[in-house]
DNA sequence: GATTGGGCGGGACAAATGTCACGGGACCGG
DNA sequence: CCGGTCCCGTGACATTTGTCCCGCCCAATC
C-alpha cells in the first residue's frame, strides 16, 4: 500500500483527487492538508511515501515545503502537481528535491502512474517542460531586483516599496529599472508579468 | 439518469469530476469539453440536463456559453463552477440565467447535491457570496472604461491601447483616469487588480 | 592585492502617466 | 424639447516613472 499525503488548497480539487486515489488497490490517501504550513507536520505523523504537492497555496509555498520535507523526511518523495507549468518553479522543484513534476492540465491517469513510477525512483517530468525550463534559463534577477519587482507589482508607487522594503527611493527605481532591462520589458507592468510567467517570482 | 455537459479546461480537474460524477448512480456525464467554443455544440448534440461551466477557460468564457445556452437550449439548466467567487461572475452568471454558482472550494460533496437541486429547479448559490455580490454592487464602469483598462492592464502603454482600440491617446487617457476615479485607486494597475478581483473585466 | 559583482544611494533628465477643464455629437427618457 | 449620460476628442499641466550618470561599501574570487 502506497502511502500519500495531499496537499491542495482547492476543496473540489482535492477531494476529488483522494476519491480518485482512494479507488486505485494500492495506493491510500493517509493524510489531506489545504495549506502550506501543514504539510510538514502532516507529514511527520502519517508518514507518507510521497507528497503530492501543490505550489500555490495558503501558507508557504508548495516548493518551499519540499525543501523542509527533503530535511526532515527524507524518505518521502515529493511529487509537485500545479496549475501552472512555469519554468522557474520546475527548476525551483528540481533544487528543492522533488522527484517529479506534473502539471494538473494532463489527464488524470497520469497522477497514479506518476506516483508509482515517483516511489520506484524514477524522475517524472513532462519532456516539453523541461526543454522550456533549459531553453529559458535560470532566473537573471538578483534578490533585491525580485524583491523589489514582487511589491511594485501590485500597484504600489515607488515611495510605497521604498517604505515596505525600507529603502530609498533612488535604490527602488535603479532596481526596476534594472529589472526591467534584464526582462527586456518596458516597464514594470510587463517585467512583473514576464518574471511571474517564468516562475521567478 | 441526470445527462450532464462539463465544461473545465483543466484536464486533470475535468477528469477528476466526470469520474466523480460518474460514480453517482442518477448522474451520467454525456459530455466533456474543454473550450468554451465547444459548450453549444457539444450541448445540442449531448442535449444535457445539466450545463456545468467553468469561467475561465480558452474560447469564450463560461458566462458567454451560458448566456448562448439559454437561448439555444433553454431546457437545459446550466450551473456555473468556477474557482474564483468575484461578485461581478455571480451577478453576470444571473444575468445569464444560470441557476446555481458553485466555487471550486467547498467541498466535492456539494456538486451531486448542486446538479439534484438545479434539476429540481431550485437555486444553488452561497449565501456569503450573494451577500458580497450585492453589497459590493453592479460595476460602476462603463464599456469603454472596461474595454481600455483591460486592453491596459497587460503593460501596454497609452500609445498601444489607442492603436489596438483605434482611438486617440488623450481618449484613452481620460478613460483610464475616470476608471482609476471609480474605483478609488491610485493608478492603472491598482484599478485593474481591483476590477479583475470583483469581477468586472 | 586587484578585480568583479552585488547592495545601496544621489542627481538630473526625458518620457509616460494621471488630472482637469473644456469642447462636440449621439442617444434616450421624461 | 430638454437634461442626462455616454462616447470621443483637445490642450495644458503636475506627477510619476524609467534611464543614465555618478558615488561608496562589502564580499567573493582570481
Amino acid at each position: 500500500m502506497i502511502k500519500v499525503l495531499l496537499a491542495e488548497d482547492q476543496g473540489m480539487m482535492r477531494g476529488a483527487l483522494a476519491l480518485l486515489l482512494g479507488l486505485e488497490d494500492d495506493i491510500e490517501v493517509v493524510a489531506q492538508v489545504s495549506d502550506g504550513d501543514d504539510v510538514v507536520p502532516a507529514a511527520l505523523r502519517a508518514r507518507p511515501d510521497v507528497a503530492l504537492l501543490d505550489i500555490e497555496m495558503p501558507g508557504r509555498s508548495g516548493l518551499d515545503a519540499a525543501a523542509e520535507l527533503r530535511d526532515r523526511l527524507p524518505r518521502c518523495r515529493v511529487l509537485i502537481l500545479t496549475t501552472f507549468g512555469r519554468p522557474g518553479y520546475l527548476r525551483r522543484a528540481m533544487e528543492a528535491g522533488a522527484y517529479g513534476f506534473l502539471v494538473k492540465d494532463g489527464p488524470v491517469e497520469e497522477l497514479a502512474a506518476a506516483i508509482r513510477r515517483v516511489l520506484a525512483g524514477e524522475r517524472v517530468i513532462d519532456p516539453t517542460l523541461a526543454a522550456a525550463a533549459l531553453s529559458t534559463g535560470p532566473s537573471p534577477l538578483t534578490d533585491r531586483e525580485r524583491d523589489v519587482l514582487a511589491a511594485a507589482a501590485d500597484g504600489s508607487t515607488v515611495a510605497d516599496v521604498a517604505a515596505r522594503l525600507h529603502l530609498s527611493e533612488s535604490t527602488v527605481r535603479n532596481y526596476l529599472s534594472s529589472a526591467i532591462g534584464k526582462t527586456g520589458t518596458r516597464n514594470r507592468i510587463e517585467a512583473a508579468r514576464q518574471a511571474r510567467h517564468n516562475g521567478w517570482l
